[in-house]
This record gives structure tokens, C-alpha cells and sequence, in this order.
RNA sequence: CGGGGCGUGGCGCAGCUUGGUAGCGCGGGUGCUUUGGGAGCACUAGGUCGCAGGUUCGAAUCCUGUCGCCCCGACCA
């Protein structure tokens, strides 16, 4: 490709639009432009990147006999019915744009498949002689996503490789989970990418085991939290650690504390000498159900602890019935969230600041109950449906406290010497504290986790058979009963992933592409095109690199030598030959984009070396 | 959705407080000079100041509404 048919604009300056490094370079060196918020135009530099990174995808996923495939991205309402994530997945928070045709039938917008590929299953798969099965297909998905970002970080419209396993029994899933698991590591390191992988939550894709890969990079979204000897990593939602020891509480009668407006575990442990280990902090938050039913969540932590809300969202769909329909969201239940949402809760009833763990379910009572006087007149909206009794879910760090201050359930007291059998609990045991940086780790409490932040590029997930039992995806085993398939699921942000290396791999000057994914591996730029011997050469040389199977480009452009200097480190192009004024002598110049490589040689010597340089880098594969 | 910020030639910005001529740098075009790290000079084209309404003799500037974009939080490849 010539530089001067490349349709190529490149901005000097920064573009307002973008924060981060990638992004801002992306759109500097003309890879990528904006057509809408988190929507981008793949320009032809951009999509030679990502044909690169497809191309490997595929090599390594066809290497362990998965099969490529294409899905429709238009998917009927009622297949999403079937599984029960339309309404999670369509009201609310929900992410997937949708539509409906002209017959009023509704669609959505693929923003995942397992529904699409679940139902092929059912239909294809009959037998266990046909499996395992592992499909993928590299696609558009559709995202309306809260708050898109960052570019193709996020992005409401973005290219992913999503693939899915379907086996007779667990243990060929696990077997499968873990040859993806070796695949993706081969896939990013090819792409010349660091990654780790870390335990993740399974999110609302649902499953059991799921592990993410991150890009570790300043700007990732995700915060890790590892152990320094490399066994230990997770993301934070997902991360488990050692809380630090408390201080006991001496065992003593249960008695009541004045605590007037200490109404912050801060505040009352500075009045009262109490350390915060010593207190039992109660949080009540209101979990909304697909299907319009609120459920009151009462949380007990340790004092000093914070609150996982991904670890609470799990605990508490975990316990939701069916006919709920799944949890949409959870959030803290406030009197500003019951007087807006015009929750029928009697605020009176509710001690904020004062609650303890055995806050009775009387305070769900509501005031029309109490008084006989309704609310609802004054609101046109339909009463929200309050389940009258709180989900009671404690922390291990709380639970294993034998004595300790909580709330007395009425302002402006608390009650010091409390116990779980003096309050007449049994706590229901979760773990919902948020692991911190700094907390010692659980398989050596010798070792501390260190946080550090990361680009999420791919996921694996052991689903087991929530999306088959769910649509009815059965096979015959050898034994000649039905059963449900097992299912995994594997995804890759292809357009993210070409973002992220960026991320990696810049200077000062501009992008620094592992040559595996570049868009070319060389460019040749003639210094001065009106000199006819460097422009023969330059020509020769590019007819020749082609001939010897490299993806070159020729910088043909009548600009000055400094202008194609700068654009080449921009666009990041990982070789650089220069045909300038040793040209009339057959001499150019081989510069590495990132490194320290920097000489003098005999056009024919370049044209003996360079294929092999460049062929050893283009396996991509890290040391 | 809550909080913060921004919309002025293709890009980056000033002008707005205190209403009166739309400006700078980069980029584009032409010519001459230059030619190994984003050249110089000259000429030149290009703007409904996001949009709608209002106040005013007069609005980029003041007021109201609206749309779009970016950043912080919940979402996730």
C-alpha cells in the first residue's frame, strides 16, 4: 500500500474528545473515527489490525477443533423469554437495544448469544456421540451501555469473539475451560499483549467458575488485587482475603449506650474508645426483582469493612424464588429512595443510623397499614409490591464476632456486649466484604495483595446447564436418558483488544505496535521524492519487501523527510527503512520503532535480513 | 440516571464577565523558495457561533428550553 492512496489523516493535536493515550492516538494517527458516543468508524488501517488479531484468533481456535461460525445479531424477543433474561436485559439497567418489526413481534440486538446458540444446540445436538462441540464466531455486538468510554474500550457497538462448548458431562467442560484457558494465553501473547489472568465474577452471564484476562495498563477499568508470588490474583468484586484481626470485644452483659447523632461507625467508635472491629455495622439496602417485587436486604458487616456490592448482588439472587425472575438492581434503601419511589414504608419506623441485626420486620409495615391512610391516591404510579420480610445476610467478619456494639433499633442508642445468640440470631453466613489492597491473602497470610489495574480482553466461564435446562437443550447419554448439556462460554473484545495493545505499547511519539498485529510490518519512506535516485530505490525496494511476503508501505508522499518521520512513529509501523541520501550509493537506513536499532546497510543486505527479523517477530510470542 | 464540564471554519482553541466588525494556531488550495525529524514567504477558500424560542434598535455574548459530546459512579468483551 502507497501512504499517498491510504486515505490517511493525521491530527497533530489532541483530539477534546479523547482522555487516555490509545484513544487519544487512535484518532491522532486516523485508526478510528467517532460517528456517535461509543460508536466508531473502523478506518482501513484500523481494520487491517483487527483482520490481524482475528487471524490469530482463529489459528489458535481452530488448532484445538473449535468450529467458526455466524449468528444472526436480530434475535426474537421470546428466545430471551425462554431463558428469563428479557426483562433483565430489556428494562431498567438493561443493555440490549430493541425493536420491534412491523408485525409488532420484538427483537433485540444481540448483545451475547447464548440464547441463539442454546437453541441450535437443542435443535442439532441429540446425541452424546456429537459431542463436545465448541463453537465461536468474531461479530458485531450491540450494547447500550450506562456509560460508554474510552473509544473502543467501550463501546455501544463493539467486535467480539464470542464462543460456547456444549458437552455430555462437567468434567469434559472443565476439560474444554481449560484448553481455552491455554488458547487465550497463546492468543494474547501472540498479539504481543501482557496479560494475567484473574478470578472473576460470572456477572449476568451466570455460571460457576469464570476467569478474566487483563491487559495490566494505568487506564483499565478493573482493579486487581494479586498476591506478590504470582498464585494469587483476582478482580476486586470477585477477591477474598483475610480481613485484619480485630480487637475483642471483653465479654460483658448486654447493656444500652447513649449515642446521640453517632450516627457513623467513625463517630461512635471516637466517642466511645470502641475500636471499629468492635462494632457490627448494619446496612439495609432494597433488592428490585424483574418482576416488580422489592425485597429489603439487611447486611452485617465488621466495623471497619466495606461492602461488596457484586459479592451481595450474587448472595442475594441466589435467594430469590423463580418466579421473581432475577435481580435487576440493589441499592441502598434510604428515606430519599422511599420518598421519591413512594415506597409504602412507615420512615418513622426505620432508625437510620441506629440499626442492628435483629431489626424486627415490623418496620416494613406500612404507614397505610398503621393508619388506615393511603398514600397512593397522591401517586399515579403502581405501588411497588415490599416483600414485609428482610433478607438477613451477615459477613463472616461480623458473625464471628462473639461480642460486640450494634444499633439499638431506636435513635440515639446502641447496645454494647451484644451476641448473635443475646440477639436471638443464627446469621446467615456470606462472604460480602470488599477485599482491600493491603489484606493479608488467603493461601499465605505471609503475603499481601497488591491492587493494580487492568484492561478486561477476555473471559471464560463455565456455565454449566443454567442456559440448556433453560431452553431445553437435551442430548441422549450413552445410557439412553435425557439430560441437559453442559455449556461453557469464552469471549474475546477483539476492537478492545486493538485499543488495549495500543494502551501497551506507545511513546512519545506515537504507537509502538507488536509487529504480529500492525497494520504493516514496514513502511519505506523515500526522504525526498524529487531526488530520482532515492525515488527508484524506494520503489524497488517496496516492489521487493512485498515480493518477499512482508505487508510493507511505501511512504510515496512529495512531503518532507521530518513530516513522513513523524507520521511513520505515530502510525506506529514497527520497521522503518529510509531511502535517503546514501541511496545514490544503494545504502538505507533500518530503524526500529521501539527499541534502539538504528543502521546503515546495503540495500541488498536489507532485503536478505529483514524477512527474517520480521518473520521471527510476527509469531508474536512473548518470552 | 445522579454529579461535573464542553458545544465558535476540517482539528485545537480565544472571544462571552461588561451585547455593536467573528479572531488565532494547525490543516486545505495556488505560486515561489526549501528538502533527513511536523519548513518559509505571499495570495486564497472555508463559519446558520449545536438547535429553537425569548429579551433588545442590535445577541456568539443575556434569559428559557432542547439536542449532542466528554469526565466521575452503577454495567462489561
Amino acid at each position: 500500500m502507497r501512504v499517498s492512496r491510504l486515505m490517511l489523516v493525521t491530527l497533530r493535536d489532541d483530539p477534546a474528545e479523547a482522555e487516555i493515550p490509545s484513544h487519544k492516538l487512535l484518532l491522532r494517527a486516523g485508526y478510528i473515527r467517532r460517528v456517535a458516543s461509543g460508536i466508531y468508524a473502523y478506518l482501513p488501517l484500523l481494520f487491517r489490525v483487527l483482520q490481524k488479531i482475528s487471524a490469530i484468533v482463529r489459528e489458535e481456535l481452530n488448532a484445538t477443533g473449535a468450529l467458526e461460525t455466524l449468528l444472526p445479531q436480530l434475535q426474537p424477543a421470546d428466545l430471551w423469554q425462554r431463558s428469563g433474561r428479557w426483562s433483565g436485559y430489556t428494562a431498567g439497567e438493561g443493555i440490549m437495544f430493541h425493536l420491534s418489526d412491523r408485525q409488532g413481534r420484538e427483537l433485540g440486538l444481540g448483545p451475547t448469544h447464548e440464547e441463539v446458540i442454546t437453541a441450535l444446540a437443542a435443535d442439532l445436538l441429540r446425541s452424546y456421540r456429537q459431542l463436545p462441540v465448541n463453537l465461536y464466531q468474531i461479530q458485531t455486538k450491540f450494547r447500550d451501555e450506562i456509560r460508554p468510554r474510552f473509544g473502543l474500550m467501550r463501546g455501544r457497538e463493539f467486535i467480539m469473539k464470542d464462543g460456547y462448548s456444549f458437552h455430555a458431562d462437567e468434567a469434559s467442560l472443565r476439560e474444554c475451560y481449560a484448553e481455552m484457558d491455554r488458547a487465550y494465553r497463546r492468543i494474547f501473547s501472540r498479539c504481543g499483549l501482557k496479560t494475567v489472568a484473574v478470578e472473576a465474577d460470572s456477572g449476568a452471564i451466570g455460571g460457576s467458575a469464570s476467569q478474566e484476562f487483563m491487559v495490566t495498563a494505568e487506564a483499565g477499568e478493573d482493579l486487581i488485587l494479586s498476591s506478590g508470588d504470582g498464585s494469587y490474583a483476582a478482580n476486586q468484586e470477585r477477591a477474598v482475603s483475610l480481613a485484619p484481626e480485630g480487637v475483642p470485644l471483653a465479654a460483658q452483659p448486654c447493656r444500652d449506650l447513649a449515642t446521640p447523632s453517632q450516627t457513623s461507625i467513625e463517630a461512635l467508635a471516637a466517642a466511645h474508645g470502641f475500636d471499629p472491629t468492635q462494632i457490627v455495622k448494619v446496612l439495609l439496602l432494597l433488592a428490585r426483582c424483574a418482576d416488580g417485587s422489592l425485597l429489603p436486604v439487611l447486611v452485617s458487616l465488621r466495623g471497619d469493612q466495606l461492602l461488596n456490592e457484586v459479592k451481595l448482588a450474587n448472595g442475594v439472587s441466589a435467594r430469590l424464588a423463580p418466579e421473581q425472575g432475577g435481580l435487576l438492581s440493589i441499592e441502598p434503601l434510604t428515606a430519599d429512595l422511599v420518598r421519591t419511589e413512594r415506597l409504602p414504608l412507615d420512615l418513622a419506623a426505620i432508625p437510620f443510623g441506629y440499626l442492628g441485626p435483629d431489626l424486627s420486620d415490623a418496620v416494613l409495615a406500612s404507614t397505610e397499614a398503621r393508619s388506615g391512610l393511603g398514600n397512593a391516591a397522591l401517586s399515579s404510579k403502581p405501588q411497588p409490591r415490599l416483600i414485609p420480610k428482610l433478607l438477613r445476610l451477615t459477613d463472616p467478619t461480623a458473625a464471628q464476632l462473639d461480642a460486640f456494639v450494634c444499633g439499638g433499633n431506636s435513635p440515639d442508642r446502641h447496645r454494647v456486649g451484644a451476641s448473635w445468640a443475646g440477639l436471638g440470631l443464627k446469621p446467615e453466613v456470606v462472604d460480602l466484604r470488599a477485599a482491600q489492597p493491603g489484606d493479608r491473602c488467603l493461601h499465605d497470610s505471609n503475603q499481601n495483595l497488591v491492587a493494580s489495574r487492568g484492561i478486561e480482553v477476555g473471559h471464560i466461564f463455565q456455565l454449566g446447564r443454567k442456559y440448556s435446562e433453560a431452553l431445553g437443550a437435551r442430548f441422549t447419554n450413552e445410557s439412553g436418558t435425557e439430560e441437559a448439556l453442559w455449556m461453557g462460554c469464552y469471549g474475546i473484545g477483539v476492537s478492545r483488544l486493538a485499543q488495549a495493545a495500543v494502551e501497551q505499547n506507545h511513546d512519545s511519539n506515537g504507537i509502538c505496535w507488536p509487529v504480529a498485529i500492525a497494520p504493516f510490518e514496514v513502511i519505506v519512506v523515500i526522504a525526498n521524492l524529487q531526488e530520482p535516485s532515492q525515488r527508484q530505490l524506494g520503489e524497488e525496494l517496496y516492489t521487493s519487501l512485498l515480493a518477499a511476503g512482508l505487508d510493507a508501505l511505501l511512504d510515496d508522499r512529495d512531503e518532507r523527510a521530518g513530516v513522513k518521520f513523524k507520521d511513520a512513529d505515530l502510525l506506529g509501523i514497527p520497521w522503518r527503512v529510509v531511502v535517503g541520501r546514501g541511496a545514490k550509493d544503494g545504502q538505507v537506513e533500518l530503524v526500529q520503532r521501539q527499541g534502539s536499532l538504528k543502521r546503515e546497510l546495503a540495500a541488498g543486505d536489507l532485503l536478505a535480513e529483514l524477512p527474517g527479523l520480521i518473520g521471527a517477530e510476527r509469531s508474536g510470542l512473548l518470552a
